[in-house]
DNA sequence: CTGTTAGCGCATTCAT
DNA sequence: ATGAATGCGCTAACAG
């Protein structure tokens, strides 16, 4: 076996060589042009065949002025969330004639710089941002660059995007607790400032003070933990929470992944769930369903994939308005919650 | 605030004219030419800073032939390992110059298109095919095509590539349960024939039958089950293993996922696990620390993280030789495997 | 050291 | 319907 034979790139010139025509012809027939005659086409096709000739997506590139492919910016990995949404993001790009290029963000400067790049320069033809928001000269940028960028369960007024209700899903988990006759609930979520400004976790718990509020219960700051988005962060929280006198008797996590947290700790100390104490969470990733986890469910890869049709859909369409959909939540009860031990039920 | 006012690009030229030298000299700044005095080089600079420009991707691209972007195949999604691998992949990807373009597997027929793509034009620089086997024709394309193909997780002897040793994995899980005292050991796996031809199940069990083997264990057919790679099969697997009359006291499952299942199984029959019954998975993906499933150990995040470096660095040499790296597998024991019930512990 | 020129491979007018 | 010419923006080889 000879090493280094590069092949002889066929290109274009070749088959119109071959084939007696022009390059225009070949070029028409590989786009579908039906500025040209069957005959010829069907001579171009066989001998684009015999030759096997494929044409250079680079030259295509450059000569269109587009990529063919569209970016995916997000914080993939630390949140099985993101990953769900991707999935749902290649889906629809595997049946289109785009790349997929996924830019992972790990600090907040990678994201700037992300950012930027993808503004600079014409290196994709569209943008998915999920969960990051950008700021203003960010978002400014990328309209005089005149790149397309749609948003995935994050908010800027003057960019399209995919959302749900955060607060009303925290509404609706807290909500399932009251109506299970729970007085004593906690939350557990993530800290006010966050390196990447999250906020669902403000909203939701926003949503479950809410619905304690319209049933007359006092919000106990000693029932409010926040700390790092991870499972032990949650577990050490929910330790302090049942450590207190008066401890709850059900605990809403931000995220099914806090939620994760909460039952270690609760199994730590030996206390059963549901029976000693109840456990919502929320995003209703892959785990919640086989550790019964009730929790309030997103629709994470339908998000990716709705939002990457949007992007696709304003990237040949020039729509002046700035579409905004949004996603329905579910409660989805498993068994992690229960009513509480002493309480008389359906109090409500 | 006016729509379409696209941007005027700002090419190679333009910095020329601005700063009276060809483009030649703007390219060899660009690209960090010695071959030019520190001087024009400063003021090239300048200009290009005033002028706000970046070379378009685009053109580079075609002119050095080069597409500046790597492909990885997998498929991913089904499996949580792949995506602990793909976190290797994308940090290093991120600290070069290269775009990362991921292609999702879902189907033999969708590998079989993907793997001529990626040979028939120059669409990427080099290829990471993670746990998907290429057939000698494949190899045979990506090598007359001149892409490097490095994989990870599978194996062609033309290939270079990032493994672990499946056997042995399967004599170590093996072995711990025999020098815990078990002698009644069943496995929950993969079929024979998958639609990707995944070996890594089969592999295991063959080393478990070794194990069992020097053991002098006569290995029964009924304690031997296969089914789709997934939770739900393996806990319907599990269900027939536990309604046998002599039922086994452990279980190799052939991965975390599947041990997921013989658990859930074992939780649905108010089987204890360690006491009535042991589990060890293998993989050792996040859930399994939170679950304190005992497994073996594979590195994930490395085997990515080594095989893009390795690809990185045959783009550049021009080596002749296939580099097989091995990586080490390791016995975790959490809580999920204990002595059987009823049997003398450390007969071994 | 630096300017000029010729590709890279294809899409796209513009005539015919 | 089709061929020839021009351009996309940059790199690289070649003079000077």
């Amino acid at each position: 076996m000879f090493n280094g034979e590069h092949p002889v790139p066929v290109t274009i010139y070749d088959v119109a060589k071959q084939a007696n025509v022009g390059v225009g012809t070949v070029s028409r027939v590989l786009n579908n042009s039906p500025r040209v005659s069957p005959e010829t086409r069907q001579h171009v096709l066989d001998v684009i065949d015999t030759l096997n000739f494929r044409p250079s997506p680079l030259a295509q590139r450059l000569s269109r002025r587009k990529t063919l492919s569209i970016g995916v910016i997000a914080v993939f990995f630390t949140r099985p969330s993101v990953v769900e949404r991707l999935r749902g993001v290649e889906a629809v790009i595997a049946a289109s004639e785009y790349d997929l290029i996924v830019y992972n963000i790990e600090t907040p400067a990678k994201r700037d710089d992300i950012f930027c790049a993808t503004a600079a320069n014409r290196r994709v033809d569209g943008l998915l941002v999920i969960s990051l928001t950008p700021a203003d000269a960010d978002v400014e940028r990328w309209r005089s660059a005149g790149v397309p960028v749609v948003l995935v369960d994050t908010h800027h007024p003057a960019l399209p995007r995919i959302v749900v209700n955060d607060v009303l899903g925290g509404y609706q988990a807290a909500q399932h607790l009251l109506e299970l006759g729970h007085r004593q609930i906690a939350f557990v979520g993530d800290p006010i400032h966050t390196a990447f400004n999250f906020t669902s976790s403000q909203d939701r718990l926003a949503g479950m003070r809410q619905a304690l509020t319209e049933h007359g219960i006092a919000w106990r700051p000693e029932y409010h933990q926040t700390g790092e988005h991870d499972q032990q962060a949650a577990r050490a929280l929910t330790h302090q929470l049942l450590a207190l006198d008066d401890p709850p008797t059900a605990i809403f996590a931000a995220s099914d992944t806090q939620a994760l947290g909460v039952m270690e700790a609760a199994r730590d100390l030996g206390i059963r769930v549901p029976e000693d104490l109840s456990v919502i969470g929320f995003d209703d990733i892959e785990i919640a369903s086989y550790l019964n986890l009730t929790t309030i469910h997103q629709p994470l890869f339908e998000s990716g994939y709705r939002g990457i049709n949007l992007l696709l859909q304003s990237m040949d369409v020039i729509d002046s308005e700035t579409p905004r959909e949004e996603l329905a939540l579910d409660l989805v009860v498993r068994s992690s919650t229960a009513p509480p031990a002493h309480a008389s039920p359906a109090l409500v």
